[in-house]
DNA sequence: ATAACTTGTTAGTTTACCTAACAAAATTAA
DNA sequence: TTAATTTTGTTAGGTAAACTAACAAGTTAT
């Protein structure tokens, strides 16, 4: 079962490498979803599109609905139930009609700041408890290379 | 936004940390699916379970779900269905009636032999495409630091 | 001028989970 | 030993978060 070795790894070819990658993500996709999914809390999709919008002051519903990798139909429900809860706001562009700017309101700013840490609670605990400095700092590291294999091509 | 400076990293604490791990995480897990969804293929949980019976000669339903993180209704329900396409069957336990063993047919054997590792297919392309033989050695070193965040306390 | 494309939306469907309710066997308590 | 409780597995029904289909309206290309 073991691959043979490269240079990259005495343990795992890239096969290993990403069956075990896709079993961590699945388990901590799972417990995520188990805690944003608590008491009307905002999905993980939610949950990023209001990043997005706080780090861009405004963005069109094509492009949040690329950034989170869901169909701008799926978008369009998701900024409907925002509006309708005040959190984000739509305003239609002078220039080219077709397009809505989509950008935070007072409100959901406010909420966000208050609120989106807050709600990576569970994850953050988990890592606090569990890893020891050493394995955050690799952790930390990692980061950069797994965003890697979700750039938008 | 930056958080102060910890000892473990010169860039983020934990809530930063959690929160990129976060959005990383549901990206991922997105890519994945879209694979694992085309053309009456298994769904992440099934690929999972699937994993678990490559590993495990016999495991009983309630053992699958807590492995799998679902209900054990759920696990029953996709057993049901796995059963039906003759993957795995079913073996009810002489000692305690209540127990039904679990365990992948020679049919399924053959197919998982065949087929578990192209499932990752995509991920793997990913990792060979676009990760360095030096990302690919941090991915595998960070591996076991994801694990232990999930582990079943 | 009209055809083709872009942008955003609504409507309806599917998937992958969940909770509720229950049956049957095993274990514990009385 | 009988009765209550716990364990194990299942079916039935419900829900959240995605999807595809269809379309309206604005823009660009021919």
């Amino acid at each position: 079962m073991l691959g043979k070795l490269t240079s990259y790894s005495t343990y795992m070819d890239s096969a290993e490498l990403s069956s075990s990658l896709r079993s961590v993500i699945a388990a901590l996709h799972k417990g995520l979803r188990k805690q944003t999914s608590a008491a009307g809390a905002y999905s993980m999709t939610e949950l990023e599109t209001i990043g997005h919008l706080f780090r861009n002051p405004t963005l069109l519903p094509t492009e949040l609905a690329a950034l989170t990798r869901i169909t701008t139909q799926s978008m369009s429900q998701i900024l409907s139930k925002m509006e309708a809860q005040r959190v984000i706001k739509r305003t239609p562009s002078k220039e080219d009609k077709r397009k809505v700017g989509i950008s935070l309101t007072a409100v959901g700013k406010k909420l966000v700041e208050k609120n989106l840490y807050e709600k990576d609670e569970w994850l953050k605990n988990e890592i606090e408890r569990t890893l020891t400095d050493k394995e955050k700092e690799l952790l930390a590291k990692v980061l950069p290379v797994l965003n890697k294999l979700i750039e938008i091509k």
